[in-house]
RNA sequence: GCGGAUGUAGUUCAGUCGGUAGAGCACCAGAUUGUGGCUCUGGUUGUCGUGGGUUCGAGUCCCAUCAUUCGCCCCA
């Protein structure tokens, strides 16, 4: 029989791993809390129009990328791809709300998307993500970006850009997206074949194409800050001027456009140059349109979600391995099988205060103690005859040259040093 | 979905011109029968990713497939 493998774009997270994906994960969840955001979990799957309503059918996540199955009643699922869409979906059926005025939530879970792994991209990864839903005011924005760049702080990333833009209110952005495609068709012949096909689906993410002839087009194209009305104008400005008082540093990229149908007015993106080609390990930006395109009231909100193995792939860059082997304070060594007996109850009188393992193969007194010190257990305690005889063990310290012979069981825990 | 590279013990890798596999580390056991680290000695481990083909003979050559990886695309 052949062993099974797991499912490509699959990982395990193995014990000596998922030390650093409890750091990630606690410092997500401080950061949020002290920020006021509670978390909302939601399931894995859900109805399929959540994500094609939601997270729009023109782009490709809902085209190529989703786990989409039938039930066996025969009803349309998938595997959720991003989180936004669903927590959306979730505050409107749980009216969420009703209790606050602005209601602040967070997310930390894994997501399934249907790509060719490489580096940083899997096809169930990992995303820590805000909302803060209900506020149409420019302050909303600017503290979702400040929660992201503490968070981004408290992790020790110095290396980073944070990019910005504006794609505006919807009539901005449509009138823009006309000057856009009337430019883009005078220069067609120019254009790569992916752009050409893009602009009648999706012109505005011919901005950020990588083909070199794209590039040099785009660098003469309008802008889209000089097609936004006053309302998204004075938005912006205030963004800006917010995030300037509280001292964080941005890029303006006018060719800044997000994947997801969803977005409207701020759009920002996190970038590392430790990462190769998928260089953004995190972004965001309003979303005032979903809330309606779900069937909830209109509502306005916004978010950011951070790729959290693009996250570890830049800490272990700036810190090297951090992973850890785990720690035992004692261990209990019985010298024969005949002294498990006692070994378990000392083990028994441990457990409260401190780590504690028993040996489970009935090995030698040299290999188990050779264990002990692979492992850096502070006490071994061992036991043998004259200890089992007299009820007792012998505390040997590990790291000094010392032992403390023939302790009563009774007394072990106040002879610990 | 497209293009390039790679796949040999637990791990990192070597393996010539085709002749059915090796090293370091790790692991296990010993070095005058109750004591770890250092040293020494010995030992285990592989369907050579998988399936076909060529050949007297394939880790080595050919094809397919799976996986990893680097780009494209897309995104976090």
């Amino acid at each position: 029989m052949n062993a099974i493998q797991s499912i490509r774009g699959t990982k395990d997270i193995l014990p000596n791993e998922s030390h650093k994906w409890q750091i990630l994960e606690a410092t997500a969840r401080e950061i949020s809390s002290s920020f006021g955001y509670r978390e909302l979990r939601t399931p894995i799957f859900e109805k399929t129009e959540v994500f094609s309503r939601g997270v729009g059918d023109g782009t490709d996540i809902v085209n190529k990328e989703m786990y989409t199955f039938n039930d066996k009643g025969n009803e349309s699922l998938t595997l959720r791809p991003e989180q936004t869409a669903a927590l959306v979906r979730s505050v409107i059926q749980n009216n969420l709300l009703q209790e606050n005025p602005v209601t602040r939530l967070y997310y930390i879970g894994q997501y399934f998307r249907y790509e060719r792994p490489q580096k940083g991209r899997l096809r169930q990864f990992h995303q820590f993500g805000i909302e803060c839903i209900n506020s149409p005011y420019p302050e909303s924005d600017a503290e979702v970006i400040m929660l992201a760049i503490n968070f981004i702080k408290r992790l020790k990333i110095n290396d980073y850009r944070l990019l910005l833009n504006s794609i505006g209110n919807e009539e901005s952005r449509k009138n823009y997206k006309t000057a856009l495609v009337a430019f883009l068709t005078a220069n067609k012949d120019g254009l790569s074949e992916d752009s050409r096909n893009r602009l009648d689906i999706n012109p505005l993410r011919i901005l950020d194409s990588k083909a070199t002839n794209d590039i040099d087009i785009v660098k003469n194209a309008p802008i889209i800050l000089d097609f936004l009305d006053e309302e998204s104008q004075l938005h912006f400005n205030t963004v800006k001027s917010l995030l300037d008082s509280v001292g964080i540093k941005y890029d303006i990229n006018p060719l800044l456009v997000r994947g997801l149908d969803y977005y409207s007015h701020t759009v920002f993106e996190f970038q590392s140059t430790h990462l190769g080609s998928q260089d953004a390990f995190g972004g965001g930006g309003r979303y005032n349109g979903l809330f309606t395109e779900l069937g909830g009231k209109d509502t306005p909100a916004v978010g950011f979600a951070m790729g959290m193995e693009r996250l570890l792939l830049i800490l272990e860059q700036l810190n090297g391995d951090m992973n850890k082997q785990y720690q035992v304070d004692a261990m209990v060594i019985p010298t024969d099988a005949k002294h498990i007996e006692l070994a378990m109850q000392v083990h028994n009188l441990l457990v409260d205060s401190h780590t504690c393992i028993v040996e489970l193969n009935r090995r030698s007194l040299k290999a188990q103690l050779r264990e002990a010190n692979k492992l850096g257990v502070r006490y071994a305690l061992i036991i043998g005859d004259d200890e089992a005889n007299k009820n007792a063990v012998t505390i040997k310290y590990m790291a000094e040259e010392k032992e403390q012979k023939l302790i009563q069981i009774n007394d072990l825990l106040n002879n610990l040093e």
